[in-house]
DNA sequence: GGAAAGTGGATCCGGATCAGACCTTTACGG
DNA sequence: CCGTAAAGGTCTGATCCGGATCCACTTTCC
């Protein structure tokens, strides 16, 4: 067994130090709240010196990624007092390529996310069920409940991130919610690009509402089981389209 | 519910783009390796040509941090040819701090922590078992079992390091690996510093051998129940130490 | 109407970092 | 014994990036 000099036990150890440079980082976080649905469409950025602060980054470099998005179409400056960056409401995008080449084009990652995402759901859905929420990460769960049910395809997306979201961060560990959120923007393009079957639909309301009752009623193991359910369908449709 | 503006449904979205200076995090990065055992003692570093391109990282910077880590005593550095950078083996390392005052400095990162690895370890564990290993992967469990037995402690903590990343490896999701190798550099200090009890040793070795028999036999079930109850020992000995 | 405040827009400087070439030391092979 | 190879050690100029400062625009308040 002579191991791989650039790996140690299998773990890629001497992986890079940085994803990049601080420009495109940047960018790729603001995209993701914005594809997340964090920042709704309509909604303000912070105002650049705060946000730069908050990221660590000089506003030379935040306000050249602002400009790559808003060249992009993604975002909106206005000046003068009450002024700000705001989320574009996006238009019907119709130049979307199709699952199956984004899936292809994915190759090895794509197994690898479902793989993660199908132990870190299940898992945040457990530990939220056994801890008692506060009255406002009930709600939060609710809400979110209602709009993913909702049928146009761009707010369904939208509320399907922010509930799974809210149930990774109902879990109580930060480096959990962290890490699905991380994995969700990997699979977003992927599970966006699905063909909608109005079965399909109703099947994911149904496990959907059978999670947020199993976390609501304090049932982990409920909880974990109709999440994994829910892991396997959607990994199911996104593997069949690979054939 | 005014939601705070600095996150969006819990999660934090505008968190630091990058986590220190280029030097900083390659130290830390080399610091992991040495710690959970992936370059063992007395092994060789690849040259600093390579692993300056590996890294990303000027040949610079990563000079830079080697000679930290050489000045702390982690490192040697030898010249000319079949010279290089060498793992120092480590002195009986006195000086350190007690497990509880460790633990209370943490703070709020402990509990997030052990909450984070008890939903990965398990599901690796149990993804692991559901896969056909290969005979590499198989032997490698094995092996590092028996070095997780030995009574040394320092050898112990490699082994139990390296079973535990092999684990995770076998789970066969480059991320889910490390994303448990950075939980467990976060509990390593923590879990070094745990007094030992001859009736814990006895009760972590059992474990161990119950995980990886499940894994072998392709039980996912009893692998990951074996690998949770493993979880709740070692954070329940940790919580204890916080009184 | 005018001043103040809060926002994006633009520019400059210094330190961190990078890429590359070159030097020094050591071991191996003819 | 000497030349070459492979490694660490050193230097330099270009580039990235953060901190600071000032400008331009718009709203709010007196």
């Amino acid at each position: 067994m002579p191991a791989d000099s650039h790996e140690a036990a299998g773990v890629p150890m001497w992986r890079p130090v940085r994803g990049g440079n601080a420009f495109e980082i940047t960018v790729a976080r603001l995209a993701q709240a914005i594809k997340l649905g964090l920042v709704a469409p309509g909604e303000r950025l912070p105002p650049e010196r705060e946000l730069a602060e908050k990221l660590r980054v000089s506003r030379v470099t935040l306000r050249q990624a602002i400009g790559a998005l808003r060249e992009a179409g993604y975002l909106e400056s206005r000046r003068g007092r009450s002024g700000g960056t705001f989320v574009v409401h996006p238009g019907p995008a119709a130049d979307r390529p199709d699952a199956a080449t984004l899936a292809r084009e994915m190759g090895e990652t794509l197994p690898d996310a479902l793989d993660f995402r199908r132990v870190l759901e299940p898992g945040a859905a457990a530990l939220a069920a056994s801890r008692t929420l506060s009255a406002a990460e009930r709600s939060r769960l609710v809400s979110y409940l209602t709009a993913s049910r909702e049928r146009d395809p761009a707010v369904r997306r939208t509320g399907d991130s922010r509930l799974h979201l809210a149930i990774a961060v109902a879990g109580g560990s930060p480096s959990l919610a962290q890490a699905i959120a991380d994995v969700q923007l990997r699979l977003d393009q992927l599970l966006a690009a699905i063909p909608v079957l109005r079965r399909n639909l109703d099947h994911s309301d149904d496990q959907h509402t059978r999670i947020v009752s199993a976390i609501l009623s304090g049932d982990p193991v409920a909880a974990r089981t109709a999440m994994e359910e829910h892991c396997d369908a959607t990994a199911e449709l996104l593997r069949g389209l690979l054939g």
